[in-house]
DNA sequence: ACGATTTTGTTCTCGCGTTCACAAACTCTT
DNA sequence: AAGAGTTTGTGAACGCGAGAACAAAATCGT
């Protein structure tokens, strides 16, 4: 029906520069990594798009399309070997090096942070809490203490800190990020719910936990057709 | 139910534009519902289109495109109404009514939010706690005791729970979703790295902390032209 | 060795979301 | 009261991403 005749596009062929990969493609390297690492654990060698697609809850042809702008690192016929994707993902993110990581905010959120076990488990290394409440520093978390947050400087210089994560009050929130990138932090994790404005040069990403809530919550609404107000059910 | 105060006669409401809002909208809801939140502490009463999305940080022809999926609740030459605008918009996501949420796996995670006070300002009221790990049961966490995952049933059909938070370790998140899902909770927020399978009538959302760190670090990457990515192993 | 089979890498098409641009509608000034 | 000035609500263009479909490349069987 549709096969492709003779229109044959004479346009000159687009560079497949590795510098362009998708920000979409970008979200599900984590995504890849981690399904590769189940398999992996699960002494699976070999995988097929099929295979790794379910693992990861995609589309095969959308983790194919994926995988293509990091390379060709699949056999045609066969599917891909675990370890050697799963290292070249792993490379592709730069989680063959390690990070330091800066957590500002030790309140419960932080602290939970800071014992977070996926963190260190993937290559990032929690090397300072900071907090602003002096009362504070000084205590024990896990294996750090909560530092003062005028010593945020000396941390991120003499330890090659790139990426901070903002666990205050929203009202702290944005002269503590100013003090990050003050500092020479380039990329921020922010959990307060405030929206900071930083410098081009740096990445902030934000994670708002009730925003998610809301969200759920109005999808809920619909299902149970409330309209208005509460209805008390049957009972 | 108290009304915001009916403003300039009620007129009647666009119930078409209910039906279809579009994903990334409502997703933004949230959002303006904050800013909007934020002018009214500011004692601002009205707010020009601009105005608002500056403070939601988006661009103003989104902000009114979004804004025109809910009704026409704004004043041409004028702006919006502040105050109104918030109700009608925590109305449609359904914040004028108490959301029971119960918590699962009261690790540090489960801890923080428990105790997480941006839940309870906007209308999500913790009513359990629950844990599998009976020595944690009977616990404290702020005005909650801790109580066991068997008694998951009685909690959500007594307390008409709809929304459910998994924050396990991932071994045990498909369990413990499926268990939610069997007690009747429809929407579930899952902090645990794992991917979850659910019926079509359940909403799932994901937060996963590591898979963020994980883009800044790509991009971090990138920034510093680390491109050869193979430096010194770590051994 | 050669065809059948499997599975990748890529092209094409479609739909969604973002942004521009402007008519409609409201207020303010004279 | 009428024109000037604002600002909303929306139609239209555009760009990105998702998914279907297929040619290319590898293995396997005879």
């Amino acid at each position: 029906m549709t096969n492709a005749g003779g229109r044959k596009g004479g346009r000159a062929r687009v560079e497949r520069a590795e510098r362009g990969i998708p920000e979409a493609t970008v979200a599900r390297l984590p995504v890849y990594l981690r399904a590769l690492t189940a398999l992996s654990d699960r002494d699976v060698t070999t995988a097929s798009s099929e295979d790794l697609a379910v693992s990861a809850g995609v589309n095969s042809a959308k983790l194919r399309k994926d995988l293509s702008y990091l390379g060709t690192y699949g056999t045609r016929g066969v599917g891909y070997d675990v370890d050697y994707l799963r290292y070249q993902i792993a490379r592709e993110i730069g989680l063959t090096q390690d990070w330091s990581v800066v957590i500002v905010g030790i309140g419960n959120l932080g602290h939970a942070l800071a014992n977070y076990s996926g963190f260190a488990s993937r290559g990032f290394r929690v090397t300072a809490l900071l907090d602003s409440d002096e009362a504070r520093v000084g205590e024990s978390v896990g294996d750090l203490h909560i530092s003062s947050l005028d010593d945020l400087d000396e941390i991120v210089r003499s330890g090659s800190v790139s990426i901070g994560v903002i666990a205050t009050p929203a009202a702290a929130a944005q002269i503590v990020c100013d003090r990050l990138v003050a500092a020479g932090v380039s990329s921020i994790l922010n959990f307060a719910p405030a929206l900071l404005s930083v410098p081009d040069h740096v990445d902030i990403r934000k994670v708002d936990l009730s925003i998610e809530l809301q969200i759920l919550a109005f999808h809920e609404q619909r299902k149970t057709g409330a309209l208005t107000g509460i209805k008390a059910g049957t009972g």
